[in-house]
DNA sequence: AAATAATAGTTGATATATCAACTGTTGATA
DNA sequence: TATCAACAGTTGATATATCAACTATTATTT
C-alpha cells in the first residue's frame, strides 16, 4: 500500500487542516474571539435569515445537538438573537445583532485576505480543475 | 462577499468531511471497531516503527495529549503495544500486535476500495493538477 | 561537571462533538 | 378531526480534542 504521505485524501485532509489552523490563528491574533465554525454560521445567517438550526447544522457538517450549543455560544456572545418564529412554534427566528453585524464587517477583510493568501500562486485553470475534482468526489461519496 | 457554497475552501472542507463520513460508515458497516484517526495511526506505525507519539501527533494533525489518549485506546483494543524504548527512557517503543496486523490485513482492501470509489471518474491529469493545487495551499499556509 | 534548555509524554480542566432519548409541534392521512 | 409520522430543537451521557501545567529525561551550554 502507498505511504500516508502519498495518499491523495491524506493531502486533502492536511490542506484543509492547515488552512483552518491558519485562519484560526489569524482570528485570534486580531482579537476576534470566535471560532471558524462560529464564523461560518454567522456568515450563513447573514446570507439567509430564514435558515433553521437544522439547516445550519447541515451546512457546517455538524448535528443538530452541536448546533444548539454553537448557537447558544453566539447568543451568549451577543452576536445572534433568538426570537419566536413567525409561523412555527417549533423553530426559532435567528437574527444577527448589531454587534454581530459589526463583527462581520470587521472580520470580512481578514477573511478575504486569508482566502487570497491560501490560494496565492494558483492559476484560475488549476483552481477550476480542482473544484471540478472536489465536486466529483462529493458526488462519489453521496452514493 | 461570495456565498458559502461558492467558496473554494468551503468545498474543500465539504469534500474531506463527506469522504471521512463515508469511510467511517464503511468501517462501521463491516464491523471494524476503529475510527479513521485510529486507522491512520495504525497505518503510520506499520510503515515506520520508530515513530514517537509526537511524530504521530504531527502526522495526523493532533497534539501530543490527544495522541497519548488515542494510543491508550489502541492499546486497550490490543492493536498496539507499548514497551520500553531501547535508547531513550523518555520515549516508548510502539509495536503493532498480531491482532493489529490482522486488522490491517483485513481492512486494507476496504481502504483501497474507498479511495477508488472516492476518486471514481477523475482523470489522472485532473488528479495531478489537484494535488499540485493542494501542495501550493499547504505551502501558502506555512508562511 | 553543573546549570539550563529542550524534548517526550502525562494529567486535569475545559471545550466541543456525537449519540440516543426525549418534548413539543406540525404535517399527513385515514 | 383523530391518529400517527415526521420534524425542530433540547438534554444528558459519553467520546474526543485542546490547553496549560507538570514530571522525567536527555541534550546543550557555559
Amino acid at each position: 500500500m502507498q505511504k500516508l504521505n502519498e495518499i491523495f485524501f491524506y493531502q486533502l485532509e492536511k490542506t484543509i487542516k492547515l488552512y483552518r489552523r491558519y485562519v484560526q490563528a489569524r482570528f485570534k491574533d486580531q482579537g476576534f474571539g470566535i471560532t471558524v465554525d462560529q464564523w461560518l454560521v454567522l456568515k450563513a445567517l447573514s446570507e439567509n435569515t430564514k435558515l433553521t438550526q437544522s439547516d445550519l447544522a447541515e451546512l457546517v457538517f455538524k448535528d443538530k445537538a452541536s448546533m444548539t450549543r454553537l448557537i447558544e455560544l453566539l447568543v451568549l456572545k451577543k452576536l445572534v438573537q433568538r426570537a419566536a418564529h413567525e409561523t412555527s412554534r417549533r423553530r426559532f427566528k435567528l437574527t444577527i445583532t448589531e454587534k454581530g453585524h459589526e463583527l462581520i464587517a470587521q472580520i470580512t477583510p481578514l477573511v478575504k485576505d486569508n482566502r487570497k493568501h491560501g490560494l496565492h500562486g494558483i492559476s484560475l485553470a488549476e483552481l477550476q480543475t480542482t473544484e471540478q475534482t472536489l465536486k466529483k468526489i462529493i458526488n462519489n461519496c453521496n452514493n
